[in-house]
DNA sequence: CAGGTGATTTAACACCGTTAACTAACGACC
DNA sequence: GGTCGTTAGTTAACGGTGTTAAATCACCTG
């Protein structure tokens, strides 16, 4: 039997709005910003009725995270099937990956423990990091099919170069031009791609 | 009559003794561990104390952060007057990066803000960072003179991918072997090497 | 009406960074 | 000797944190 909804929000509307609360606070004043408390108040109600939700800042840190990994593998999904080339759909993915970076920067630092946006939880136990380093892994084993260990190499590189220029331009924001670093990251990622095959 | 078991430190001794500190539990427990009471507590003085010596926690970790940047410095100065070659200088150099990164990785740590070791300063405002970026655009651009936009952006390439493998290689440890992550570096450094002539 | 049940809050614990107020020891001067 | 100022070091406190146990309140059922 269905209870009555004492509240205008049900229990998923709540629980993602927790989520959408620290978002916010975490882009506005940064992630050492975000505390229990103030996603409490901003979603009004007690601090221990997030704990109904998520059993600790660190699960709920890390379901952001997931949120972020889950988007990424979405839209790289989009792109396979988009393009058939697979020089194309690696530099489109890399594309996309900037893209997410620039445009939900409190997610992606969340996802690499970056500034402040501390998550203990290791990336690698999540099934879909797993899921979205298959992904790529494929796109660059059709490129031209190599040993196993060989593939894994190469999406290390991959994922380490893009990763490198993203949270570095982030890094520098303040001093370097974002059109510049984007620049760089587009002709770096373009050659990585092009010295595949 | 009690005596003072303390023994008798210099100031100096006891400012060092402070950041010797801070990076031993940083290295055990993690950067997020590390609190003024718990460095006081370990050299056997209240809290307050600390803020003799450093205005803040901020202030302290900036000073950690430089010291690695400054360690860096050395270290490249020793490389170019080892080497003569563009290439092998930029290559060294390189390999001094990755080597600092595996032996103290809580310094590096703090250098980038990673894994919960966080310092609000921005890096580019310390003058020593600002040495060290001056130091390794020289040698880029010893390789080929180049216009100043152009040594600018090589040199950002090269700290990102640099950074990059690093970062990744060090979020990956526990499933993915330094070993491999260290070849496949070096491997890519050398071929950023290459690339540049 | 009484009782139970689930949602929600209050109060508390043990920490954190940071600062003000206090104490104890010491040397200088009268 | 006694009084002062200085200094090193402490304790105690403030407002904050994540987290949990206990208390409260609104509602449905018997």
């Amino acid at each position: 039997m269905e209870t009555i909804e004492r509240k205008p929000r049900s229990r998923e509307q709540t629980r993602s709005g927790i989520m959408v609360t620290a978002k916010t606070i975490a882009r506005r004043e940064g992630w050492q910003a975000v505390s229990i408390r103030k996603i409490a108040d901003a979603i009004e109600y007690s601090a221990p009725i997030v704990y109904e939700y998520f059993d600790s800042k660190d699960v709920l840190l890390n379901e952001i995270r997931n949120e972020g990994f889950s988007y990424l593998y979405q839209e790289y999904d989009r792109i396979l099937k988009l393009y058939r080339d697979p020089e194309k759909r690696l530099y489109e993915i890399s594309l996309i990956q900037w893209d997410f970076a620039q445009q939900q920067p409190e997610i992606y630092q969340v996802m690499y423990s970056l500034e402040g946006a501390y998550c203990s939880m290791p990336v690698y136990q999540s099934d879909i990091v797993q899921a979205v380093s298959d992904k790529v892994s494929e796109i660059i084993c059709s490129f031209i099919p190599k040993s196993k260990e060989s593939i894994r190499r190469l999406f290390f590189e991959w994922w380490s170069i893009s990763h490198g220029l993203i949270s570095m331009a982030m890094m520098l924001k303040d001093e370097q031009s974002i059109e510049m670093s984007a620049q760089v990251y587009r002709e770096t990622m373009r050659r990585f791609v092009r010295g595949l095959k």
